[in-house]
RNA sequence: GGAGAGGUGGCGGAGCGGCUGAACGCGCCGGUCUCGAAAACCGGUUGACCUCACGGUCACGGGGGUUCGAAUCCCCCCCUCUCCGCCA
């Protein structure tokens, strides 16, 4: 949620910022309906003002009357009466009035808060502008000692890869069919050292961000209600894209929703709440199954561990003081925690600075991190893929636009005695299976088993190899 | 799932149609006293919205209703607790 002051103050700057999207709201419509609402509210609570004014002054003598009447003699009872009904006549014109006015502000609320809710936080002046994913901008590069990113993985290694989708059939590790039958398309098994890997990188992230980072670890809901989705931003705009639990068709007081990411429950965590400042920053960490639909992606990544509507995530969030120097570090530093992590790993990768056009509602700056997968990408000359960067961690800084709709605030010092919105950040940790591929398609050797990286053995028995 | 009790400020807890945005206690902040501290005493201590300001409006779990007037009466919802049943 933007700030509608800020909004009617420089209207331009949420125009150009939507438009800068490619997001659609009607900035206008929004003005004008606020200038509405506010005359209306005006009316209604000058209105309102008289009529308490005069409740108070003459409620008292009602009282006295009323009770008089009671006891009266039947002769005297009209003449009383007719003294209660003078003395309600005006306060109780005015009642009208502001159940009137009322109606009309009822009426105008729902379309100003709808449309209110899809204005999209303006992206910072340094987010590169462009349309679509395929206008950000990199940033930078890592590669492990004895890999160029320059030439292809057989000139690197000396053989050509197998797909983790090759991988994973003739070691055994998923079960893709098993998985289909039960739960449909994008569905799958993690089976034997399969299942291990995933919960040996997950546990190792886990740990990782934990202990190194001193992140508080939570477990929190992953089925929630609608204004824990609404809060955090993922709702109006994400619904398509999340599987939602009709409880109030049986009963139940209220719908249910699975959450597609842990940043869900970790910063509805604190909605509503003021938080003392000394407090600050909470940093959480949490290890959680996300559900995504991926509604309007058919087609697109149909085979394999990348685009699955269950997976599980190491998510780490941010709430922090309202200032764009302490945002912008803590997104520098969450990055740099998942870079000293991937790089722990050996995979190569790069930094993406994402475009205006591929921010989302929430966001005024993002940056992807994009793991090196051989078996993804453009076909060679003998049908085989040539390796493509793909996503694997998204870092987001939203300033207050998500502590806004969660009313989470803080008080203290600095804010000299007023309670003030956070700010919020979040960042995957690491997201499996999804991280599965690079680290079986980079991993795997000649003779077609797979090394299981050093940082990892530890937590899988000390198995050093699968196959 | 069945039966009952209840949701008031940071906490405890009163109020059950107008004098109550809220007694009283605790906590917290400031002051007096003190070499300093404790104690005692005095004062302060919810949030949102409109307004340049003066000031005004709203909020006692949430929403709606009755009334000139609602924390207080009525309806719906949510939540918490106790007992029983079921259960990882």
């Amino acid at each position: 949620m933007i700030d509608l002051k800020a909004l009617r103050d420089d209207p331009a700057r949420f125009r150009e910022g939507a438009a800068r999207k490619k997001i659609e709201v009607d900035i206008d419509r929004i003005l004008e309906l606020d200038q509405a609402h506010r005359k209306l509210m005006t009316g209604q609570e000058r209105a309102r003002a008289e009529q308490n004014k005069i409740s108070k002054a003459s409620g008292p003598e009602i009282g006295k009357l009323t009770g008089q009447l009671k006891k009266a003699p039947e002769g005297e009872r009209s003449a009383i009466e007719a003294k209660i009904a003078a003395l309600k006549a005006k306060p109780s014109e005015l009642a009208k009035q502001v159940s009137e006015l009322g109606k009309q502000v009822d009426a105008l609320e729902p379309e100003l808060n709808a449309l209110l809710m899809c204005v999209p936080m303006p992206a910072d002046a340094d987010v590169p502008v462009g349309e679509s994913s395929d206008d950000n901008v990199e940033l930078s590069q890592w590669n492990p000692p004895g890999w160029d990113s320059a030439k292809t993985f057989e000139q690197n290694k000396g053989f050509a890869p197998k797909t983790h989708l090759e991988l994973v059939e003739t070691l055994g590790l998923v079960d893709f069919e098993r998985g289909v039958k039960m739960a449909g398309s994008r569905s799958y098994v993690l089976t034997g050292l399969g299942m291990r890997l995933h919960q040996a990188v997950l546990r190792y992230a886990y740990d990782f961000i934990i202990e190194k980072h001193g992140f508080t670890p939570m477990s929190v809901p992953v089925l929630v209600r609608e204004n824990a989705m609404e809060g955090t931003g993922f709702f109006p705009d994400g619904r398509d894209q999340t599987y939602h639990i009709e409880e109030s068709t049986r009963g139940a007081g209220q719908d249910l929703f699975l959450t597609g990411t842990g940043e869900v429950g970790l910063m509805g965590l604190h909605a509503n709440e003021i938080i003392d400042e000394a407090s600050l920053p909470l940093k959480y960490a949490t290890v959680s199954t996300c559900f995504r639909r991926e509604a309007g992606a058919a087609g697109r990544d149909t085979a394999g561990l990348y685009r699955i509507h269950q997976f599980d995530k190491v998510e780490q969030v941010v709430i922090c003081k309202a200032d764009e120097g302490e945002s912008r570090t803590w997104h520098k530093k969450m990055l740099g925690i998942v870079e000293e992590l991937v790089q722990s790993l050996g995979l190569p990768y790069r930094l993406l600075h994402c475009c205006t056009g591929d921010l989302g509602v929430k966001n005024a700056d993002m940056v992807d991190l994009e793991c090196w997968m051989p078996g993804r990408g453009e076909m060679d000359a003998n049908d085989r893929p040539m390796g493509a960067y793909g996503e694997t961690h998204s870092a987001s800084r939203l300033y207050d636009f998500q502590c806004r709709r969660l009313n989470l605030r803080y008080k203290g010092e600095s804010t000299g005695g007023k309670t003030v919105f956070c700010h919020s950040l979040n960042n995957t940790v690491l997201a499996s299976p999804r991280v599965l591929v690079p680290i079986l398609e980079m991993y795997q050797q000649a003779d077609g088993r797979v090394r299981v990286p050093r940082v990892l053995q530890g937590h899988m028995g000390g198995v050093e190899v699968i196959g």
